[in-house]
DNA sequence: CTAATTCCTGAATC
DNA sequence: AGATTCAGGAATT
């Protein structure tokens, strides 16, 4: 089912940047195409200009994943109130903060904690090749695999054996434990219902889920555009430009606090598409 | 409340 | 080539 959506004028989108900074962790451009699954589906996208050919989905689908009804130009304007976020923005404009489904977003960030992003890759890969459905493929490139990320049901079956084979080490122990919560029927539902606080305490409750895992979820997962998440680069990026220095290596959840407020202060409801734009940015706003 | 230490993988450096 | 060092969050003490 091959599928044209056409990109109004008022809908900018970015392609590139909003599938390539690292806030999804299964697309990887091949041939000119951004090839990816989403939940059950594989996903094949590619943008030239306005128009935006896709393969695997319809447009609605698309359409939702992407975000493309949230106003980004009021969303954008609505954060551009200094010269270091206008900078990131005008680097990266059209990027769009995904709306990723709940429990592949939450394994995948419990899988990325205290690591880099190749090895989050590599470790989401190894799950859904090993407990993920197989998607037929109709819409895949030829002599290509691809499999679906698993349902809490599907993984109820996998062990903390199983998650160390995934390459998980000590967080295996973890998404066990995630697992088991998440296959409760009303988890999904009943934790969407909360406000942001609320749910971010809800995910920091998980063993393995702490302030920068549930910011994240919060924001790429559950939708809630005021989460701020603070990384490391985030860190550094607030240190050289907003605040004063910290000469510590690690950072203590005092600190976190203390940037997460001081980020949504600043940039108000919108402070995570401000997050994801410095964070884009982050060559050129530590480079010296 | 803060500081130090440990957990594990993977890449870079010695 | 094999050993050491380091980056990166969260939990525990």
């Amino acid at each position: 089912m091959p599928e044209t959506i056409q990109l109004e004028r008022d809908e900018p989108l970015d392609l590139d940047a909003t599938l390539g900074c690292g806030q999804a962790f299964r697309w990887r451009k091949r041939l000119g195409w951004w090839e990816g699954v989403v939940g059950a589906r594989a996903l094949r996208l590619r943008q030239d200009g306005h128009r935006l050919d896709v393969r695997g989905a319809d447009e609605a689908f698309v359409r939702h994943y992407l975000a493309l009804d949230q106003d980004l130009e009021a969303i954008l304007s609505s954060i551009d109130c200094d010269a270091v976020i206008h900078a990131a923005i005008e680097a990266s404009y059209g990027l769009r903060i995904l709306r990723q489904p709940l429990f592949e977003c939450l394994i995948s960030y419990l899988c990325a904690t205290n690591t880099n992003i190749p090895a989050v890759q590599r470790r989401v890969e190894e799950i859904t090749v090993r407990f993920g459905r197989r998607i037929s493929g109709d819409d895949l490139p030829a002599s290509s695999e691809a499999y679906a990320f698993p349902t809490p049901g599907a993984l109820r079956a996998a062990t903390g054996e199983d998650f160390r084979a995934c390459r998980l080490g000590y967080r295996a122990a973890y998404a066990e434990d995630a697992v088991m919560a998440c296959d409760e029927p009303c988890w999904e539902g009943c934790i969407r219902k909360l406000p942001y606080e609320d749910g971010r305490q809800a995910l920091m409750a998980f063993h393995g889920i702490g302030p920068k895992a549930a910011d994240c979820i919060a924001l790429f997962g559950l939708g809630h555009l005021e989460a701020f998440p603070v990384d490391l680069w985030i860190r550094r990026i607030m240190i050289r430009h907003y605040l004063d220095g910290s000469g510590r290596k690690t950072m203590t959840p005092a600190e976190y606090e203390e940037i997460r407020q001081f980020g949504r202060s600043r940039f108000g409801l919108y402070a995570g598409y401000a997050q994801e734009y410095l964070y884009s940015a982050r060559a050129l706003l530590c480079s010296e």
